[in-house]
DNA sequence: TCTGGGGTCCTAGGACCC
DNA sequence: TCTGGGGTCCTAGGACCC
């Protein structure tokens, strides 16, 4: 049966809700950074694109290809509030929403085309809806699946809305750059380049047996990435896979070299960790370490423990035991902790529908938020101890008001 | 005063068991 | 006077995404 998918994606995310709070940023280059010392360029406006600021760069660099550029620090608690809300209208077209990021959702709208008249009348309305309710644009994807639907919502942006239709794939596809499929990386793009493949048409004729010698796995995936075929589900937050491991890391203020200096943010972490995990209602098995050096290289250790652990204390016991293991001779940019082999150690099972849906949009705005670690920590400067000078990160960052929106 | 943080999935190699 | 082979688990790292 086909499908009608559709994939919405908010333009400029972040830094089009900091214009919309604030009139004084509207029409000009605006970047959102993070909120620590040492950050990105996590999005930035249009007006500031035409520079050639983009998502990623350093401050400095950003600087230089535009100096009068606004930076204006990320307000994760806005931009969540913002996302619940949008997610919100969505619900009123189909069930069957997948919030794929905090500013990305995949909708199968196939069971309620008829409702609405027509799949262009239905982004028409979800497009309008936004606008007027937040002053917000996005960029609107139709397709037959998730792969194209993705991939439609990319070709016009801003404010864009493209329809794939199934019978013009194969003429769409044949001309296209593989690296503007999603899930086709710098890497893949430079190893297929190297097989002598360059566009999608050609990845789709391209030989199985090869792309999996190559590739492993991903072989057959590319093959069919390359013929525009995903067969895969849109899945609603109920049916997602259960969240696999948790963790926090941060790049330090300073880099420091002294243990007392790493086990103090190393208990911070743990706690931030366990927090979440107890949040969740698992404990986990495994305890890994990551430290990044001050010359960039950066590695993990793990040790399974005896039993799942949730404890704070004992999360920080682990990571301590980790690192008294290694021998340490730079200076440290990066800590994190994380937790995985998770087991669930508790069930709450909402028997009432309305408590059900609750539930689930709790689930959908904890994946939002979860999902995108600028959310979770806190400017280590704003919560230092006076005198001290030292370094603290906050609690695990959590939009306490979103569980107070209505779900009407 | 150059380079964030949250994840998922996959793989290669080694340990270990039968 | 020789050196199997399958399966599973674990570890560390890499590719990719937002």
């Amino acid at each position: 049966m086909t499908r009608t998918i559709m994939h919405i994606d908010m333009n400029a995310f972040f830094a089009a809700v900091e214009q919309q709070s604030n009139p004084a940023l509207r029409g000009r280059p605006v970047a959102v950074v993070g909120a620590q010392q040492r950050t990105i360029i996590l999005t930035s406006s249009y007006e500031a694109r035409a520079y050639g600021v983009k998502t990623g760069m350093t401050l400095y660099e950003a600087r230089q290809k535009c100096p009068q550029l606004q930076l204006v620090k990320a307000n994760n608690r806005l931009y969540t509030h913002v996302s619940s809300q949008i997610m919100l209208i969505f619900q009123d077209y189909t069930p069957l929403v997948e919030v794929s990021s905090v500013d990305e959702a995949f909708l199968d709208v196939s069971g309620s085309l008829h409702y609405f008249g027509s799949v262009e009348r239905i982004a028409y309305l979800i497009k309008s809806r936004i606008k007027s309710r937040l002053g917000l644009t996005c960029s609107v994807g139709i397709a037959p699946n998730k792969l194209l639907a993705k991939l439609a919502s990319d070709l016009h942006k801003p404010d864009g809305l493209t329809l794939i239709q199934s019978a013009e794939v194969p003429d769409l596809l044949e001309d296209l750059p593989i690296e503007e499929i999603c899930g086709i990386g710098p890497k893949t793009t430079q190893k297929l380049n190297h097989l002598g493949v360059f566009s999608c048409g050609q990845l789709g004729r391209f030989s199985v047996t090869k792309l999996k010698k190559q590739f492993g796995v991903i072989g057959e995936r590319l093959i069919l990435m390359g013929r525009g075929i995903d067969p895969s589900p849109v899945m609603t937050s109920e049916q997602e896979a259960a969240v696999k491991t948790i963790g926090h890391s941060m790049t330090l203020r300073k880099d420091i070299c002294l243990r007392e200096d790493i086990a103090r943010f190393l208990s911070q972490l743990a706690e931030m960790v366990g927090r979440r995990a107890r949040r969740h209602g698992v404990s986990g098995q495994t305890v890994t370490l990551t430290i990044r050096h001050n010359d960039f290289s950066t590695y993990s250790r793990q040790q399974i423990q005896a039993a799942p652990i949730s404890r704070s204390e004992e999360i920080y016991h682990a990571a301590l035991r980790i690192l008294d293991g290694l021998l340490l001779t730079l200076p440290i940019r990066l800590l994190g902790v994380r937790l995985s082999n998770l087991h669930h150690f508790c069930q709450q099972i909402p028997l009432l529908p309305e408590e059900r849906r609750r539930e689930q949009l709790t689930a959908s705005l904890d994946r939002v938020n979860d999902r995108h670690g600028e959310f979770t920590v806190m400017p280590g400067s704003l919560l230092s101890v006076k005198g001290k000078g030292s370094h603290v990160i906050s609690p695990a960052w959590r939009p306490e008001g979103i569980r107070n929106i209505g779900v009407q």
